[in-house]
DNA sequence: CGGCATCCTTGGAGATACTG
DNA sequence: CAGTATCTCCAAGGATGCCG
């Protein structure tokens, strides 16, 4: 909810950027999951439901950048997170429907990188 | 080749280390094309050849950071530039094969830009 | 275990000005 | 027209610490 410290966000578009809306929506996209993190995080989640320690381990990322993209990839409604409040709290994120329509993007890549990667 | 995890593979590896191997081509492309600018200007690309200041009005992008882009686009294969150096200088970009395999990965993201963009 | 607060470094990228 | 050179600003993100 309260993302303040690290926020940027600019609701208006320039000419340029609705122009190329117009013409095509991969703009948009780009600038809405266009980050490493984002895109490395949601990934990871195609694999199904994963805690917050877990993706921590299988992404690389801080505490500190997973938790901030993570805040922001619910927010922006690309995945949910369910808690557990019990003795060791545990908390469970997976992908909503929004988020899971990017699967062929990501195997567009995976096959990109198979032949241009090694 | 497929990128499907090799199934049957009885020889016990961690999570960690299966989805390295599972992710590393999803990783490895967004390290090389992660970037917002990249991908703007390769999708600009796509129309076909185009040039300097042609990129620079469709794509939004400053001289500055557009010829760094284009120079590291071009140092990793990803475009070539045609230069004619007649009296008004050209100078013309366009996508290698490198670059133009990364379509499915636009139409991917067109797509998804589509349904949930609007 | 999950995850927010703080400090600090780096580089991405805009504005501007200048060459061939 | 096609860049390059600076200067500058700010967001991204790592490290660390603390707390429920």
């Amino acid at each position: 909810m309260s993302t303040q410290p690290p926020e940027g966000d600019s609701e208006e578009k320039t000419d340029v950027e609705r122009r190329n809306a117009d013409v095509c929506n991969v703009v948009g996209a780009v600038e809405e999951v266009g980050s490493k993190w984002k895109l490395v995080i949601l990934n990871d989640l195609r694999d199904g439901e994963k805690r917050f320690n877990e993706l921590k381990r299988s992404t690389g990322a801080s505490s500190y950048t997973l938790s901030r993209v993570l805040n922001d990839l619910e927010e922006e409604g690309f995945i949910d997170n369910r808690k557990e409040l019990e003795s060791p709290v545990a908390s469970y994120y997976t992908l909503t429907e929004k988020g899971g329509d990017l699967c062929p993007v990501f195997d567009a890549l995976d096959e990109w990188g198979a032949d241009w990667l090694e």
